[in-house]
DNA sequence: TTGTCATATTCATAGAATTGAATATATGCG
DNA sequence: CGCATATATTCAATTCTATGAATATGACAA
């Protein structure tokens, strides 16, 4: 539109505006240095998957996070680790003080997912099975592997 | 919206959403760590004055600028000079190559403004002043003090 | 192949953001 | 006061973006 408007003020704009949706922006926080499977954030969330699938997809586009496929899983992670310290930043500036945003920034352990690797993180954590929420049709056995 | 999006999160969201607009992160560059009016804003970008003015009053409401009054002129800085830090990480981020990040985040000379502040700049610099834009109806004596 | 589970895609639409045009305010000067 | 300059505000129109609903794909198992 500007002619002074240099695409690298456009590259910086777009990092900027697709991160800075909220939905997207618990995506991040929550898969946060490791991975997340689709299941995992729906479950961590609370939001539907296929809403959880059109940011994912906006998020590929943007070039911030990559995905991996496993068996039928398919698990995403940040392209650049660099961003949580962005978002870490922009939490400073915009007057979060440390402890919230520490919690923010903080995984806390997922029970309600199905996903292996929040099996095998269940398993080897400290919260009692008889805790778990129950799962709507769920199967004990894959549940608990 | 969503019950699970903390009011941390959104702060963290309006932050990034307001500079991540391309005339806006255009404003914040040429802003700098220094301070800027309106009239060289619109000199260093070549958009009129009352779109600049709609922005800046979108950074204000988002307390990314803070302004004082001098005079006629209103002066324009950071609220918090470490977003002239995020904004070049994000760049980096995004991919920009050293040189031209430098290039974005420095601050050219400014002889087509009209403020007292520019015409110091102008007055101090080597830039020879025969090299000077013709401004439209301008006044020799106003321009060069 | 059929079924099921995990995930992706498409489409329609409500709502928000961007922008242009016109106009208003505020300061300083003569 | 009346005028010029610097900046702010309002309003309407267009253009994005977000979201929900429905459906599609792809892997695996029986």
């Amino acid at each position: 539109m500007n002619i002074k408007s240099s695409s690298e003020i456009k590259k910086i704009s777009q990092l900027l505006r697709t991160i800075s949706s909220t939905p997207r922006l618990r995506i991040l926080l929550a898969i946060g240095k490791g991975e997340a499977c689709v299941c995992h954030l729906e479950a961590k969330l609370g939001l539907r998957q296929a809403y959880i699938s059109q940011h994912l997809m906006d998020l590929r586009k943007g070039k911030v996070l990559t995905s991996r496929r496993e068996g039928r899983f398919i698990y995403y992670r940040m392209r650049d680790p660099r961003l949580l310290e962005l978002i870490q930043q922009a939490g400073v500036i915009a007057g979060i003080p440390e402890p919230e945003l520490r919690d923010l920034l903080h995984n806390h352990p997922l029970p309600q997912c199905c996903c292996p690797h929040c099996l095998e993180t269940i398993q080897s954590s400290t919260i009692s099975l008889d805790s778990l929420p129950i799962l709507k049709g769920s199967n004990p056995e894959e549940q608990l592997g």
